[in-house]
DNA sequence: TGCGCCTCGTAC
DNA sequence: GACGTACGAGGCGCAT
């Protein structure tokens, strides 16, 4: 950062940009090659001086002072043409948009402005860098004032106009009103030029002086001149001479610069079509790193630990061999206990040849070293996706991290769950901090472990900015949370789930590859039976997999009557499939093809590579930071959606087993969602109806058909329960038709009965579009919140899929808040038991364990009882269990 | 070859 | 266009 105050002829510049850009207009036709040149100056200044201080000088409109004085100053210039005028609001705009400041006064030009600043400045004897070409500014030189050109690079310090102009430029003045300025249309004093006068001035040091003693000059051409035009030169004196009173800040304070308005610039360079301005916003001002210490042996790292024992927070990002936490292998670690200091410690560097480089610390002593400090309880531990640490340091280093855990990833997640990227470095540009990428650091390495092989000095570099951006990034989040009283649920239950989900996931699940490539043996035969005799009933073969071709096959050469369209062409969906299987063969040997087809793939080849060698399990991720309404979501493989329907289904479930000795533990929410909207509609029916223990697809199929429970068949409880679970998405008629088959007017009957007999639950749908309407967001019962811009949308589609989100998401979040909380107690309820039970997976509404099968019935109650009491509701949480020895059940 | 989008299908 | 939340496979078009 520089300490100099930066003093820009801004009037010069436009004209300068204006002349050396060459044409250049936005998809409009509105000319911005100014616009660009001056942004290229002001972008290239700010980036390269870095400075503190800064004001922009514009010259008035009209005619100014010294128009009075002599009409013709500046005659000689041609009006500002139309295509620059146009120009000039923008680069107004951009200047105002930059946070810089800026100076136009009635009357006077720029230069009297930065005339009037340097005089006020001077006498502080702050230095100021005036940027400008223009000469007439050289008469502000002095020892802390210089003239910076940045076109061409130059500065003119005093030395330099004394080279120039052979006097000090105090003298230059006296100097340039005997030589005028023919671009201003300054007179002068003909056949005076910049030797003559440097002589002249040098002798007598002033107009008045020279003219004193002009009689003692020796007869000449130039004596006559003098004398002719004695006049113009004491006129051009009055023109040339800089305003130095203008209205200008008096201390520099007055001159610092603001932040830049991000929004506001990328909205100017848009209209204004310039991608690489707009592009280059991105990027945020590097981290210094001057704070930043590899730690390079073990003294050292005893003298860090000792420092670390007084810390009041500690942040952490560990730098591994793979992005797999549970094997990644540990390379360093570093650490940030208050900004700006940062600390990396190397571990796991190698050379070329794999060898393990010296200056490093040995994970033992890593591990003897910090883990008092990484086992506090008292001391906050802040990360970012923190969970990958936290794996790693168990999984490599054998420590588990304990105290308050704090993860900006989450943090960040919470205040707005639908940002469309939680990466460190993005959320860091936004507070202005630019990171050094990965890629940028491993050298675009595509090995896994490419950063085994960074330089421990770059490594150390990029690690440091990596917690000093989490440190940063969590002081600007804290007060986020708290504005938005979300404290309660990151301290409270997201944070400490965190270490549970790690430890789910460390945990797995067993496998059974036999069962596995039984079964991929068998869906393969059956595939390829079902492959033949599809190419046989479509008469050729073409690629069943692709919706496109299926569709070329079934609606054009077939000449079946296609049903819905998507974007790209006829759909072919299993709905479509259906309703032409009765009246051909093919759509029943595709649907069939295709179950299969994706059991095979996304399960069970799948699943076989998954399952880890020594384990003989699975590890999911669980992903804490993905849905928008606070559910998880899990991925590598996905445990939530193993099939559990069909035949087939139910073969793959078979293939997850208990241990030998244990079995599984399932536990699952009864009705949460249709319990939560009880709650929350407050619905008299709903309400008496779970509060009774009734089953409630058949208390609804009764009310609707209006006849007892008692005689409700399968197919009325079947329409009752498409119902309920509609209205908890915001179905409409069409939907439920198309769900159930029927017209749309019998579906609409239905849903208008349904709203009559739960008069609430309508009620509640209305109330909280309105509300989000209203505040822009909805919240679920502890507090999580999800913005819904678009309720506002013109667009209808946009503004009713916003609505229907606003029905679903305090209903979805909610039920997600509580399983949470569920999990949170029944952790508590099986700490220190962990050889006898172990939580495995969570799907949404339920929760999977591992038992030894003697602690089973044991513990079973107790669970139970967790889960039903995790919050209290208007209305009972039901859970209900099974066991069995596989996910089958 | 790699990436992003589309369609489809699995779960709750 | 029409039912909310996810993950992921395969196809396909496009940029590299």
């Amino acid at each position: 950062m520089s300490d100099e105050l930066y003093l820009v002829d801004g009037s010069a510049f436009i004209y300068r940009a204006f002349h050396a850009v060459g044409p250049l207009s936005n998809r409009d036709g509105l000319p911005t090659n100014a616009v660009f040149g001056f942004a290229s100056m002001l972008r290239r200044l700010l980036k390269e001086r870095q400075p503190t201080y800064l004001a922009v000088a514009f010259d008035s409109r009209g005619p100014g002072f010294r128009h009075e004085l002599y009409r013709a100053y500046k005659a000689n210039r041609p009006a500002m043409p139309d295509e620059l005028a146009c120009q000039i609001p923008y680069i107004k705009e951009l200047v105002q948009a930059l946070g810089l400041v800026s100076f136009e006064q009635p009357g006077v030009e720029a230069d009297d402005l930065i005339a009037s600043a340097v005089s006020r400045l001077d006498a502080a004897e702050h230095p100021i860098v005036i940027v400008s070409g223009d000469k007439d500014l050289l008469q502000l030189v002095n020892d802390r004032v210089t003239l910076w050109d940045p076109m061409s690079d130059k500065v003119m310090d005093r030395a330099a106009v004394a080279a120039k102009y052979q006097v000090e430029p105090e003298l230059l003045l006296q100097s340039f009103a005997l030589i005028g300025d023919s671009s201003d249309n300054v007179p002068g004093v003909p056949g005076v030029g910049p030797k003559t006068a440097g002589t002249l001035i040098r002798q007598y040091g002033s107009l008045e002086a020279l003219y004193d003693q002009v009689d003692g000059l020796k007869q000449s051409k130039m004596k006559q001149n003098l004398l002719e035009h004695r006049e113009q030169a004491f006129l051009s004196r009055d023109l040339i001479r800089l305003k130095h009173d203008c209205a200008v800040p008096p201390t520099i304070d007055g001159y610092r610069l603001g932040s830049s308005d991000q929004e506001r610039l990328k909205g100017l360079y848009a209209d204004l079509g310039f991608a690489s301005l707009l592009k280059e916003l991105d990027t945020a001002r590097p981290l210094a790193g001057d704070d930043f210490h590899l730690v390079t042996s073990e003294h050292q790292l005893a003298e860090l630990a000792s420092i670390l024992h007084q810390a009041e927070v500690l942040a952490i990002d560990t730098e591994t061999t793979s992005l797999d936490s549970r094997t990644a292998g540990l390379v360093g670690i570093s650490l940030c206990c208050g900004l700006p200091s940062c600390w990396y410690i190397p571990v796991g560097h190698r050379d070329r040849d794999g060898q393990p480089l010296s200056g490093q610390v040995s994970l033992e002593a890593l591990r003897t070293m910090l883990q008092p400090v990484l086992q506090s309880k008292k001391l906050p531990k802040i990360g970012h996706n923190l969970k990958y640490d936290y794996t790693v340091l168990a999984c490599a280093l054998g420590v588990e991290l304990k105290g308050p855990l704090i993860d900006t990833m989450i943090a960040a997640y919470l205040t707005e769950p639908a940002r469309r990227s939680l990466k460190l470095d993005d959320l860091c540009r936004e507070i202005d901090l630019k990171l050094t990428s990965y890629g940028e650091v491993t050298g675009g390495d595509k090995r896994q472990d490419a950063f085994a092989y960074v330089e421990p000095a770059s490594a150390c570099h990029y690690s440091c900015e990596d917690v000093y951006g989490t440190l940063a990034l969590w002081e600007h989040l804290q007060p986020r949370l708290e504005e938005k009283d979300m404290g309660g649920l990151f301290h409270e239950i997201e944070m400490p789930l965190m270490p549970i989900l790690a430890k789910m996931e460390m945990t797995g699940i067993k496998v059974d590859p036999a069962r596995l490539e039984a079964l991929a043996e068998e869906f393969r035969e059956k595939l390829a039976s079902l492959e033949q005799q599809i190419y046989q009933a479509a008469g050729h073969p073409f690629n069943i997999n692709s919706p496109q071709q299926l569709g070329t096959v079934l609606f054009e050469e077939l000449g079946l009557p296609h049903g819905k369209k998507t974007k790209t062409g006829y759909s072919t969906d299993g709905a479509v499939l259906e309703k032409l299987a009765v009246g051909h063969e093919l759509p029943a040997l595709i649907i069939e093809y295709r179950n299969l087809a994706k059991l095979l793939s996304t399960y069970v080849d799948k699943l076989k590579h998954l399952i880890h060698g020594d384990t003989g399990r699975v590890h999911t991720s669980f992903n804490q930071t993905v849905t928008a309404t606070g559910r998880l979501s899990s991925s590598n493989p996905n445990l939530q959606n193993i099939p559990v329907r069909g035949e087939e289904g139910g073969r793959i479930r078979e293939a997850f087993v208990a241990e030998a000795g244990k079995v599984f533990l399932f536990a699952d929410y009864s009705q949460i969602d249709l319990r939560v909207l009880a709650h929350y509609s407050q619905d008299t029916a709903l309400l008496k109806a779970f509060r009774q223990g009734e089953d409630i697809h058949t208390r609804t199929a009764a009310e609707i058909f209006g006849v007892s429970p008692l005689l409700i068949t399968p197919e009325m409880r079947r329409v009752a329960k498409s119902i309920n679970f509609g209205i908890v998405y915001g179905m409409s008629s069409f939907g439920l038709s198309n769900q159930l088959q029927i017209s749309r007017a019998e579906a609409k009957k239905f849903i208008d009965r349904y709203f009559q007999l739960y008069a609430g639950v309508q009620r509640f749908m209305q109330e909280i579009v309105e509300q989000a309407r209203r505040d822009g967001y909805v919240s679920t019962l502890l507090n999580r919140r999800r913005y819904l811009p678009e309720i506002k949308a013109a667009d209808k589609v946009r503004r009713e899929f916003a609505e229907r989100a606003a029905i679903n998401t305090p209903i979805q979040g909610t039920a997600a808040d509580i399983i949470k909380l569920a999990m949170l107690r029944v952790n508590e309820l099986l700490r220190d038991r962990d050889s006898q039970c172990r939580m495995l997976l969570q799907i949404h509404d339920e929760l999977v364990f591992e038992v030894d099968e003697s602690f089973c019935a044991a513990i079973k109650g107790d669970i139970r009882t967790c889960m039903e009491q995790a919050l209290s509701l208007d209305v009972p949480l039901v859970v209900n269990m099974g066991e069995g020895r596989s996910l089958a059940k």
